[in-house]
DNA sequence: CGCGAAGTAAACATAC
DNA sequence: CGTATGTTTACTTCGC
């Protein structure tokens, strides 16, 4: 599984191979460990992709708003179009200009870019083929009136320019002037609407904007820049951008840049692919439309609205206009409970994703480096790794203090922290971890398991030395719940942790005692003797008993009950999507070909739910202790032992409980994929 | 502040 | 006797 790219097809000669092995034990395996702790599981080329589809995310993110703004001005356009065609000379040339350059621009997007949007699946197919077919049915009409307008344009700046000079403001400039500030409002108050909801999370705290990030749709509008001002912030936005995210996206954006300007002369194109530096450009260049700009045609782009569904994450209403998204936002996504747990979860979606390309770039500098200097030099190939215990100094600093980390139960600060915790993947283990390590794992408290755990944990605990934020009881359980038998040793399970999580290979004689500790503790650990000595079942009845203590009262939530797996599926859904839509290869495919990505994942709702039991309805009055398979399913003492057959119990208990509305709900989700085992 | 859950440490017992 | 496996108790931290 772990198998090294440059060992196995990249750079098959065996002295590479034990030159990257050498690195491996170098860098990656303290001298009392004799584990083979694998840089990571992928390929250099891999690598390079994964960076790629990251930096890449941002290019396709901009052209789906290009492409939606397209969609309305072109819609928009004919309506012009139809009042003031090309034919029929105008008398009104100041009016023109709304539909000059910046309208025009957009329009650029060729059938060669739209397919390649489809192709990275940022549009449904259903979506682009009627962008496109319009896109085409426009594109000779529009050739026209691009000629007929850009004419007209001249002719009006020379007549501005007189009138200018004259000293004197003609009607038609003046209202225009007051149509296009007109304009400019509306485009505020929308934009305004359109991110009310996020703001108004990102104002608690539980939105982040990253600097890093461009975080487009968040972008105020800027009103009353010039031109010169909307160049220079877009300039500064890609710069900001390119330097670290590679160079997929120079490329892609270039590629696009020069498409449009092949395909449409105007200069100003450059503007085109930042939507809003083109919105805003539209503002200071055209003409507001007059009256008949409706307010749909406002660019919507929304993040969480797209192809006309819902985008939030794990709902994907259909919404057919903006207003009903942004009705539907307000209403089914308000900052409640339930939107707050998304958020966060979203947030370490991004998070995950930020730390995975942080780190596999840093692998693939190490990589790289190390292949182009001297192999057996220490000083080189160690640096990232360097860095990678400084981090883990910090690290291990925070655990020592867990005060010093100031964060209040809704600011996103807590998810933080895994981040700062993230890239000590490959080693720590030279890390005397000050003391024990104790959990303080407050995060996961504060924050659910990020359904980015979900997928990526996989790959992600078994290479980084990141403490799970799992409970030793969800861990047990989950390991034997994997297991074909749904029965292991305590061997077993100890093999289990070390092979699921690299933090495990470490301190082995405090965790494996937790974990018989937990055996023992806990009565929902049930000790079968068997023919080959004991092991240990899982009673799921007792391990669900545990839970309804943690719930608290937070009354708010009742729907969250029948849609609770809607908190489940959804998040592993929105994750999937996320990686799809980033195109990332890589994770979507390592992930999910890989059977035991729900194995986990089921672990992780499991405590993803409990940490959100208290957000979620409790409905105290049905649940405690009572639940009907209690019955057909006596709860075992743990003096009693099981019988293996019994311990199919949970299975059964499972399928009932999909109907039992009390019973705890993600359970059905998380017994599919029981039976894959891991490798 | 109290309580319970969880993690850690350790003493102790038992089987192999 | 040493080790693995269980059991139990004590203590700490944390969230509620």
């Amino acid at each position: 599984m772990f198998q090294c790219v440059f060992s196995s097809s990249v750079l098959q000669p065996h002295r590479t191979s034990c030159l990257f092995k050498h690195l491996f034990y170098h860098s990656a395996t303290p001298a009392s460990q004799k584990q083979p702790e694998p840089i990571y599981s992928k390929k250099t080329e891999i690598q390079r992709q994964t960076v790629r589809a990251l930096s890449v995310k941002l290019f396709i993110f901009s052209a789906l708003q290009v492409a939606r703004q397209l969609l309305l001005q072109q819609q928009q356009q004919q309506q012009v179009s139809g009042l003031k065609s090309p034919k029929r000379n105008d008398k009104q040339p100041a009016l023109q200009v709304p539909v000059s350059v910046a309208m025009m621009t957009p329009q650029v997007i060729t059938p060669q870019q739209m397919q390649q949007i489809l192709q990275q699946q940022v549009l449904s197919p259903q979506q682009l083929q009627v962008l496109l077919q319009q896109q085409q049915a426009l594109m000779l009409q529009q050739q026209q009136l691009q000629e007929f307008y850009k004419k007209q344009q001249e002719q009006l700046q020379l007549q501005l320019l007189q009138q200018q000079h004259a000293g004197k403001q003609p009607k038609e400039q003046q209202q225009v002037a007051t149509q296009q500030l007109a304009f400019q409002q509306q485009l505020l108050q929308m934009q305004q609407l359109q991110q009310q909801h996020l703001l108004s999370l990102q104002r608690q705290g539980l939105l982040t904007i990253q600097p890093g990030q461009p975080a487009l749709p968040l972008q105020p509008l800027t009103q009353g820049m010039i031109p010169a001002e909307l160049q220079q912030l877009w300039k500064e936005v890609t710069s900001a951008h390119t330097p670290e995210e590679a160079t997929g996206n120079n490329h892609s954006s270039l590629d696009l840049t020069t498409t449009c300007v092949s395909s449409s002369a105007p200069s100003k194109t450059s503007l085109i692919m930042n939507p809003h530096a083109s919105t805003n450009g539209q503002l200071s260049v055209h003409t507001p439309k007059r009256e008949s700009l409706p307010h749909e045609e406002h660019p919507h782009s929304h993040p969480l609205y797209g192809h006309g569904v819902c985008k939030w994450p794990g709902c994907e209403a259909v919404c057919e206009d903006f207003q009903s998204f942004l009705k539907h936002l307000n209403s089914e996504h308000a900052l409640d409970d339930r939107s707050t747990a998304q958020c966060r979860v979203q947030m370490q979606v991004v998070q995950q994703l930020e730390l995975q390309l942080a780190k596999d770039k840093e692998r693939l500098q190490a990589m790289m480096t190390h292949l182009h200097v001297k192999s057996t030099e220490p000083k080189t190939a160690p640096q990232p790794l360097n860095l990678v215990s400084s981090v883990t100094l910090s690290k291990s600093a925070s655990e020592a203090s867990p005060q010093s980390l100031p964060h209040t139960p809704t600011t996103p600060t807590a998810p933080i922290t895994p981040v700062t915790q993230g890239p000590s993947v490959i080693t720590t283990t030279s890390m005397h971890t000050v003391g024990p390590i104790r959990r303080r794992y407050s995060d996961k408290y504060n924050v659910p398991i990020s359904s980015a755990d979900i997928a990526q944990n996989q790959e992600f605990y078994k290479n980084a030395e990141v403490r799970p934020p799992f409970t030793y009881a969800s861990l047990i359980r989950q390991a034997i719940l994997e297991s074909p038998e749904k029965q292991l040793t305590l061997n077993e399970i100890y093999n289990w942790f070390t092979r699921m999580f690299a933090y495990f290979r470490r301190n082995a004689a405090t965790w494996k005692n937790a974990v018989r500790h937990n055996l023992s503790l806990h009565k929902c650990f049930v000790r079968v003797e068997n023919v080959k000595g004991a092991v240990w079942t899982v009673d799921e009845v007792e391990f669900q008993k545990r839970r309804p203590q943690k719930i608290s009262g937070n009354p708010s939530l009742i729907k969250n009950m029948q849609s609770s797996h809607a908190y489940c599926t959804p998040l592993n859904a929105a994750l999937q999507a996320s990686m799809a839509e980033n195109s990332i290869p890589l994770y979507t495919t390592a992930s999910m070909g890989n059977p035991s990505l729900g194995t986990l994942a089921s672990a992780m709702r499991e405590e993803l739910n409990g940490a959100m039991e208290h957000t979620n309805s409790n409905e105290s009055d049905s649940s405690p202790g009572r639940s009907p398979l209690q019955a057909a399913h006596p709860v075992h003492v743990k003096e009693e032992p099981l019988d293996p057959e019994e311990a199919e119990g949970p299975l059964s208990l499972v399928t009932t409980a999909n109907h039992s509305p009390d019973f705890d709900q993600d359970r059905d989700y998380e017994d599919e994929p029981v039976n894959e085992d891991m490798e």
